[in-house]
DNA sequence: CGTTAGCCCTGCTGGC
DNA sequence: TGCCAGCAGGGCTAAC
């Protein structure tokens, strides 16, 4: 293998020659290093083994097989992710970037975050928590967001998305690092999956509603 | 073109 | 206690 990158959700192995291995784990969707013979366990939901040398292997598991793993010659692996937009850690994400997104756009703002064309990489989680720190209400109308509210998404944004990784991912359900060990990004959750339970900064209620048929989570006091 | 609804899938949860 | 409907969600497609 030559490389390993990663670009919006998509995990992708550059192979010697010259094809490129593309995995997206979706929700359920799990990596692990395993050693031949598998035992039973080890072979439930399992989706892919790639064996390396010896008797290791890497192991893709997926409960509910929503993820994906594909091989793209060596001629196709750019044009795939032109379809992808912006990552939101990089630099040139910025106010302006985001304000030139969201222009023009009378839909609510949380199914924008989490369109992948627009912006890249932002999960449901990482959506309901980034609006909560910029205090916008998950039905507001894009455009109708200020400059300073924009400024503010950014930088909320950039914020959850660093702080989920610096803590290793969420683990509600079954993600694990390649390790086996759990994220702990879930434990700072200030509304995702807490419906009825007090708002961290104003101590109201935090709602749920469905908003583009995700589960949306926040406080109906802190977010205008 | 923008937006929305439905589908895929299986394990867990909540309600009775 | 046991059962089962409903929920969870990323990305794709179809429909309007």
């Amino acid at each position: 293998m030559e490389s390993l990158t990663r670009r919006g959700k998509y995990l992708r192995f550059l192979l010697d020659n010259g094809e490129m291995l593309v995995i997206h784990l979706r929700m359920t969707g799990v990596l692990s290093m395993v050693e031949l013979p598998l035992k039973a366990e080890q072979k439930k939901h399992l989706r892919l083994l790639i064996c390396l040398k010896d008797r290791a292997c890497l192991a893709f598991h997926d409960t509910r097989r929503f993820g994906t793993a594909s091989v793209l010659p060596p001629g196709e692996t750019g044009k795939y992710w032109s379809k992808l937009g912006p990552e939101p850690l990089e630099k040139s994400f910025n106010a302006t970037r985001l304000k030139a997104i969201l222009n023009n756009r009378s839909g609510p703002i949380k199914p924008l975050l989490l369109d992948q064309r627009l912006i890249a990489g932002i999960g449901n989680i990482y959506a309901d928590e980034s609006l909560f720190a910029a205090r916008i209400h998950p039905l507001r109308p894009a455009d109708g967001i200020s400059d300073a509210e924009t400024a503010a998404l950014v930088r909320a944004i950039k914020a959850t998305l660093s702080k989920a990784i610096r803590l290793g991912g969420s683990s509600i359900d079954t993600y694990r690092a390649l390790d086996g060990s759990q994220g702990r990004f879930q434990e700072t959750f200030q509304v995702h999956r807490r419906a009825g339970e007090p708002c961290p900064v104003c101590g109201g209620s935090i709602e749920k509603i469905k908003v583009g048929g995700r589960g949306t989570y926040f406080c109906p006091a802190c977010q205008k």
